[in-house]
DNA sequence: TTAGGGTTAG
């Protein structure tokens, strides 16, 4: 009868206080200890609480062990990704002489894919095939998520064929190996496919699609949408997968919509659905949002979770709510590098350089290493406050104690640091000495200080190498002719215009968002869409008269436009970021800080008004640009003028 | 038994 009752409780899969109580009293009793299914039962229940090391203590205690006792030991190491120890634990089955069953083979090849191991993969399968097993469906699907896995499509594709009655899974196997891949539309026919062969795609379909639409064109994402909506009975997966794709495609207002239309069906977000929506508040500034998402992570008892709190205190800072990022922080219960570092780049990127060299010290005396990309945020960190010796020391460090070997973008940040703190011939031979070829970012970072130390030698270096290395990005090219013109090279300045025109490099139009009770408003520049357009530009043109009052002269030096000096000093005034803060000072009370996000860097002349604007209103406005943050207040800039 | 969804920089 105890038995029983330890069996219906071990079922449950009790948490692992009561589950280890409940261990000890199976210990205590001899009669019990010696029950083998009990022992199997204890197994199951510690492996699906993740306690693998303790599911195999139990194991090794059991003294006649039979292959279904290996399979759940082998389960165990497989779902908990504790692979090599599946493998091992297989091979010691069978030189155990213990046969392995159609129940073993699906698990030690998961174990073969999680480790890309083909190896190993392909003597399982002649192992398959010896025993007569190639036949069965699971074994059948195990070998195609190793194929797939392992990079093997044509045989994954021959496996797919043979199997005779196919199931969800196996097709869902078969486009998770194309898309882990790359392969899109090799995927998609997949997909094709099991429709036409009458099953219909499911949330692991859905699921498997995921790694193949990251960044990928509007048409792909727009199939994905088109199965998300059609697809029958949706389940919290899918939702989240669809999340994802948006996040992933930088379509970040459409992530935030498909949540809330979530919230609305019923459906109950879980850490996932929450730690893939977070970074599309954090993108948008969208923190009223965030805030409401924050509340619900609370009140539902999702906390603590490490993901969701390090996605919380991102947002927090993209959002510019800096002391809320660091609220989260300070309650963690545990912190892993990307906990520190999320907070070091905070810090980093509003100007606060020393809090953020501390702050990577402080991660350092934790006992957490540093990896390539905590590195990026501390040097970054120093460029931005100008803390040439501490990211001189913290690179270093990098490359001497770590012994980690600097990547493009650590190079960038070198050359940027020395180049923002005036030393040009230092930056030139830094790159001079680099042991890669210089990318588009390190010339780039090295003609922005020429440019602001007016070093004309350096500088059109910098802009020859930056010209032939095509940059995909418009602001270097604006960059190149700007320097062009300064030496008079006149007709540099055209042939620059025509390889634009050549290369099919546009203008990214500047955006800027700013949020309003729980819906972000997007502006272009000189847009007039929006409702409330008529009441923006007449408070704009009431309030650039005060600013010119104020002394306010347009700066049109650094805008690459093909108009007269006049038309410029329009298009200027209509840049985006002004029409959003014009548009948040007409819709919130006097007093309200006002959160601007844009997704080029701001120009001169939006940096002299936002000052001039913060003076006249009273009012402090946070601008995040594609690099850092702007806090300006009464007139004055957190940047220092230094970006 | 088998597939499949998450957080950090530039």
């Amino acid at each position: 009868m105890v038995e029983k009752l330890y069996t219906q409780l071990l079922d449950k899969i009790p948490d692992i206080k009561t589950l280890k109580k409940l261990h000890s009293k199976i210990l205590l009793d001899p009669k019990l200890c010696s029950n083998i299914a009990l022992g199997v039962k204890l197994m199951r229940a510690y492996s699906a609480r993740g306690h693998s090391i303790i599911t195999r203590h139990v194991f090794d205690k059991i003294p006649e062990r039979n292959v279904s006792i290996f399979n759940v030991m082998i389960r165990s190491y497989a779902n908990n990704k504790l692979y090599s120890d599946a493998i091992c634990m297989f091979r010691t089955m069978c030189e155990n002489d213990v046969k392995p069953d159609q129940y073993s083979f699906p698990c030690v090849l998961k174990a073969c894919s999680g480790l890309g191991n083909l190896r190993v993969g392909l003597q399982v399968h002649g192992l398959i095939i010896r025993m007569g097993l190639d036949m069965n469906l699971f074994v059948g699907n195990g070998l195609v998520a190793m194929y797939g896995k392992c990079g093997r499509l044509v045989e994954a594709r021959c496996v797919l064929d043979e199997i005779p009655r196919k199931d969800v899974v196996s097709w869902n196997s078969m486009v998770a190996g194309y898309s882990h891949n790359g392969m899109f539309d090799d995927a998609l026919e997949i997909c094709r496919n099991m429709e036409f062969n009458g099953m219909k795609p499911n949330d692991g379909t859905m699921a498997s699609l995921l790694p193949s639409v990251s960044n990928t064109t509007i048409e792909n994402v727009e199939f994905v949408i088109d199965m998300f909506r059609n697809m029958e009975g949706k389940d919290l997966v899918s939702w989240n997968v669809m999340i994802s794709v948006y996040v992933k495609n930088s379509m970040s207002n459409d992530a935030v919509k498909l949540y809330l239309e979530m919230e609305t069906c019923g459906i109950r977000p879980d850490v996932i659905t929450i730690a893939s929506i977070l970074p599309a508040c954090g993108d948008l500034s969208a923190v009223l949002v965030g805030k409401r998402i924050h509340y619900y992570v609370e009140r539902n008892g999702l906390l603590p979770n490490l993901s969701v709190e390090n996605a919380l205190i991102d947002m927090y800072a993209k959002s510019g709510c800096l002391d809320e990022a660091r609220k989260v922080f300070d309650v963690m219960h545990s912190r892993d590098v990307i906990s520190w570092t999320s907070m070091i780049s905070a810090y980093g990127a509003s100007g606060q350089g020393h809090n953020a060299v501390e702050l990577f010290h402080k991660m350092q005396r934790s006992g957490l290493v540093p990896d390539s990309i905590a590195f990026v945020s501390v040097l970054s960190a120093c460029s931005h406050a100008g803390l040439l010796k501490e990211g001189k020391f913290c690179y270093k460090m990098m490359t001497e104690k770590y012994e980690i070997v600097p990547r493009p973008e650590h190079f960038a940040c070198m050359v940027d640091l020395l180049g923002r703190a005036g030393q040009i011939d230092e930056a030139y031979s830094f790159i001079k000495k680099m042991p890669v070829a210089p990318n588009e970012r390190v010339w780039g970072a090295l003609l922005s200080a020429c440019r602001v130390y007016n070093n004309m030698d350096i500088g059109l270096v910098a802009a020859d190498n930056l010209c032939q290395l095509a940059p995909k990005q418009s602001g270097y090219y604006v960059l190149i002719s700007n320097i062009f013109a300064k030496a008079g090279r006149w007709k540099d300045v055209t042939t620059i215009r025509l390889l634009m025109k050549d290369r099919g490099v546009k203008k990214i139009p500047g955006i800027s968002n700013v949020e309003l009770n729980n819906q972000v408003h997007t502006f272009l520049a000189g847009d007039r869409l929006h409702p409330q357009s008529d009441k923006i530009y007449e408070e704009l043109e009431v309030l650039v008269g005060k600013m010119k009052d104020a002394g306010y002269v347009p700066e049109t030096d650094g805008a690459l436009h093909d108009v007269e000096e006049e038309d410029k000093e329009t298009h200027l005034a209509v840049h985006s970021e002004k029409l959003a803060i014009v548009f948040a000072i007409i819709n919130t009370e006097p007093g309200t800080p006002i959160r601007i996000t844009k997704n080029l860097r701001v120009c001169g002349d939006c940096h002299i008004a936002a000052k001039l604007i913060s003076k006249i209103t009273g009012r402090a406005i946070i601008v995040r640009d594609t690099n850092r943050f702007h806090h300006f207040q009464n007139g004055i800039c957190t940047c220092g003028d230094y970006w």
